[in-house]
DNA sequence: AACATTTGACCCAG
DNA sequence: CTGGGTCAAATGTT
């Protein structure tokens, strides 16, 4: 066998491997599994990406990104002098993965690119700090979706936020994990209420478990609210289903009758 | 007007 | 040479 067709062969099989543990991820995040559990899924993750990536490296390495020509087309060919170096601060020894169902985590970012990556259902968004300037905070994120869960976020974090950044607390509040806590995360024109995992009853999860996320709601802008209640439960998938298109109000009569 | 996002171009490491 | 990360002009939104 040759090395390409071994190397494609450990990438199948470590494909394979990947799913299987974001569903794994999945099923503990649903499940309330301590943070142990759900940060030593992300490691195996973050650990099979390197593998691939390693393995790729050693393959044939074929194929261009291209970006993926949304086409806004016609723009005047750039053609003056741009950029100044970059890359490799070092800083990468540090970063954190996350798996989140939450875009949002409290601080306020800037999008500054967006990128197919080879073997990525879809694009990578790479965020800034919104107060790089004024605050000169270095913190940066890049934020894949889980492809087997797309309500998912595989969140890498580099770099720390000063201590002058603002921080909206409430819509941290879901990373909490403590007490019969709801998340909603709804978005004003397309409520998805997000069902537990498949043969899991519902009467049977922690208050703490029922989600909801806005299944598609990209990017995240003020459309987006996040609430948080502390006393709310839906016992079966039926009254989760009803939710479906329920308006922003309506949900907040829901939760604070 | 100010700020945020989009997206092709550019740069660099491997 | 290629893939991935970043820049920055154009465009959109508030």
């Amino acid at each position: 066998m040759a090395t390409a067709d071994r190397a494609s062969a450990a990438c199948g099989v470590m494909a394979e491997a990947r799913e299987a543990t974001a569903r794994l991820l999945a099923l503990l995040q649903a499940t309330g599994a301590d943070p142990g559990k759900r940060e030593l899924a992300e490691q195996i993750i973050c650990c099979i990406d390197r593998a691939r990536a390693a393995v790729r490296g050693a393959g044939d390495g074929t194929g261009k990104t291209t970006g993926h020509g949304f086409g806004l087309g016609a723009r005047p060919p750039a053609g003056s002098k741009r950029r100044r170096a970059r890359r490799g601060c070092g800083e990468e020894a540090r970063a954190r993965v996350v798996a989140s169902s939450a875009m949002d985590d409290g601080y306020a970012w800037r999008k500054y690119g967006e990128k197919s990556i080879q073997d990525h259902k879809n694009p990578r968004f790479y965020f800034r700090c919104t107060y790089r300037d004024e605050l000169g905070c270095g913190a940066r994120k890049q934020v894949d979706r889980i492809e087997d869960d797309p309500s998912l976020f595989h969140i890498t974090y580099f770099g720390e936020h000063t201590p002058a950044c603002p921080r909206d607390d409430a819509a941290t509040a879901e990373l909490d994990g403590d007490g019969r806590r709801l998340v909603v995360q709804a978005c004003l024109d397309s409520f998805r209420p997000c069902l537990p995992p498949e043969g899991q009853d519902p009467k049977q999860m922690p208050a703490s478990m029922v989600e909801f996320t806005a299944g598609y709601c990209w990017p995240p802008t003020d459309q987006m609210a996040n609430l948080v209640s502390s006393d709310v439960c839906f016992g079966t998938p039926g009254e989760l289903e009803s939710l479906d298109a329920i308006s922003m109000e309506e949900l907040m009569d829901l939760l604070w009758p």
